[in-house]
DNA sequence: TTGACATCTCGTTAGGTTACGATATGTTGT
DNA sequence: ACAACATATCGTAACCTAACGAGATGTCAA
């Protein structure tokens, strides 16, 4: 196929769908898609999102140091306490994408 | 906090996370990104999706099994070829939200 | 300054994921 | 039946990730 069916790019260079599964691969997790549900909401601190998500504050401290990397949040020190609030726009409209969908596409991976 | 700001639920029970992450990993693939744009499009075989991503037939086809278990696509099989196309219909949503969000979220991930 | 609290960082470890090569299965034409 | 083709499966090795515990850093109040 010198010359194929193929031969079109809808969107994106190789590179961004790198990036893009980046970014999804940040989301790709129980305790992160959580975080970002509530962050959607409000400005949380840490000790209150790991308590939400029932996991220790060190592993909610690394969870979102991630999706910072990642530019999804921001954070804010005040007295002892770190908040954190959404910083990347498109985060609402891919969650409710999630919610709509995903969050109800249920019975995969059974063997 | 027995009794603190996050007491909501605003979707999602924590056994439907784990299910949308799972999905959710299975999409953050660069490779997988691709195939899945490519079939919002049309039906294409393994072969033509394989050159098109230029990866070997093999790896293609353990992408698709991975995604077909996952309930984002079905195949056929016509003569020696198999045909695969999208059965999951939140797929598209989520590709227009990818495509229009995170295929230009650049720069992320920098040291 | 001391002690309690809140968060962050680091090293280690267990488990998961990916790509590869080899091999197996299924299909067609001769 | 055989050879060529298209796809699928499997074992292995390299790599990545998540969670944990220990300890470091930063902040407050007395």
């Amino acid at each position: 196929m010198t010359k194929g069916k193929t031969d079109f790019k809808p969107v994106g260079s190789p590179a961004e769908f790198a990036e893009a599964a980046e970014c999804l691969k940040t989301l790709a997790h129980p305790v992160r898609l959580r975080i970002v549900q509530l962050l959607l909401k409000g400005r949380y601190t840490v000790g209150e999102l790991a308590e939400d998500c029932s996991v220790p504050d060190n592993v909610a401290s690394e969870h979102l140091r991630l999706m910072q990397r990642c530019g999804f949040f921001t954070s804010e020190r005040e007295g002892r306490r770190v908040y954190y609030q959404v910083a990347e726009p498109h985060l609402k409209k891919i969650m409710d994408c999630i919610e709509g969908g995903f969050l109800s596409c249920a019975d995969r991976n059974a063997s």
